[in-house]
DNA sequence: CTTGTCAACTGGTCATACCAATCTACTCGC
DNA sequence: GCGAGTAGATTGGTATGACCAGTTGACAAG
């Protein structure tokens, strides 16, 4: 049966700043170096200039630009101006293969937060955290069967022991990592499949969040993060010895 | 002296967008509730369409707001959505204190990415990434007395020992830390000099780091935020000692 | 009660004009 | 010759008004 998937529109403006942050992103417009005038871009895009006046405004908001009235737009470093949110536009390459880099940095960084998340969890969620923790697990017993739904689960479940830890910075974060993961979730799901498909490390966790022991929590989230890791390294390893072998 | 600072300009969609941000991130503005019009905000902000557009464009690009054709624009619950680079708008409360909260939040991510950061560099980052900290060591000491530039380089120090990490995430991750930190350096100054003054624990990171020791860059990394860390909280506690007496 | 239609919203795009800051090149005075 | 000052060109900022394109909800027809 083919599924339907909601076509996702895209403004005019929208085209232009996913077109002007593809060429920063790739390189192509260095950093320091002056952005066309927006007249000069209106007429090479073949848009008004309002289009282009918010997609500049986009741009400026992620840290891709600077824009000074009187004076040229030039583009920033965005390693040193951007934020996390940049993290979904970085993931892919212009080939639409993976960037191990970017994936290990994920990795890395969610190995990184992930167990001190559970561990604040443990001190300061409680029981209501773990109650919303427990009611998750259900829900993954329920769908064993269904591993994109276990993937959801997991989520769901990170997300509320994120929010268990009290921590805004991590919340915040977890929205990062989580729409980065979001747009290719599909693809992970095999390498991923030993952190998502068994649903008792997720019940420890819980468990040990409501025994408000901090020091298991932590332990155990580690051990569940890596599993997961050391699949996606494993996968990430095998495609870049074909495309290697490809490239011969 | 005086000292004159660089006055800011602020164009009219920079003023309505923090306006608006301001009244989501207050929750004056709930999540799900509808904006007004573009139209009517026009008119009750005494503004043209375009300024309003805009900064509807960098609400939407910040994840506070979603905005449809057709439909009516929607406040989004921020912390589901928003990204790291809101920390600096939730780090003052209106009435310009420091939200304990955040400041909590931050000070444990800076202490979970720091070490890990640190042990990377170890990892990857080589002599060349040690030249570079020891260079900021060198300045550090040539600055010992200055409390201010003292502040500074170690930003710097931090800057280059996540570089030498190569991972994009926490250079991320950073820079929104960075941004949030930067403006209320002067403020921390005083809590944080346990962890700026002296800075023979950062040549000794640099060593670990040229050692390729991960264990003990990890572990000296560890102890100097924790200086810091401590420090703040301290501060932290007195000053909410005080309002507390203050409020009775 | 369901279905189709239409009118009144909403945001999206466009064209044009003019204001304000900046930059550049030239001129003037020393 | 060289620096300061000035005028014009260039850039972004704001304003107005019109029209296009989706969404919504009321309402009539079945």
């Amino acid at each position: 049966m083919p599924v339907l998937q909601p076509v996702q529109r895209q403004s005019l403006s929208d085209a232009v700043f996913e077109q002007l942050r593809g060429q920063i992103l790739r390189g192509e417009r260095r950093p320091g170096s002056a952005l066309p005038a927006e007249r000069a871009l209106c007429e090479a895009l073949g848009v008004n200039r309002s289009a282009v006046r918010e997609a500049l405004r986009r741009l400026e908001q992620a840290g891709l630009v600077v824009v000074r009235q009187g004076g040229t737009s030039r583009v920033r470093d965005f390693r040193e101006s951007a934020s996390l949110d940049l993290l979904p536009s970085l993931l892919l390459t212009a080939d639409g293969h993976f960037d191990a880099r970017v994936v290990r940095s994920i990795l890395e960084m969610r190995s990184a937060l992930g167990p001190d998340a559970a561990r604040l969890a443990a001190t300061r969620g409680g029981a209501a955290c773990a109650q919303r923790l427990d009611a998750v697990v259900e829900a993954m017993r329920t769908d064993a069967a269904d591993l994109a739904a276990q993937q959801q689960h997991a989520t769901a479940y990170w997300g509320h022991l994120v929010d268990g830890s009290e921590n805004v910075a991590y919340r915040l974060a977890f929205n990062a990592l989580h729409a980065t993961y979001d747009r290719v979730r599909t693809l992970l799901a095999r390498a991923m499949q030993a952190e998502i498909r068994d649903s008792a490390p997720y019940a420890a966790i819980a468990d040990a969040i409501r025994c408000a022991d901090a020091d298991r929590a932590e332990a155990l989230a580690r051990a569940l993060l890596e599993r997961g890791a050391s699949g996606v390294l494993a996968a990430l390893a095998r495609v870049e010895g074909a495309t290697a072998q490809e490239s011969r």
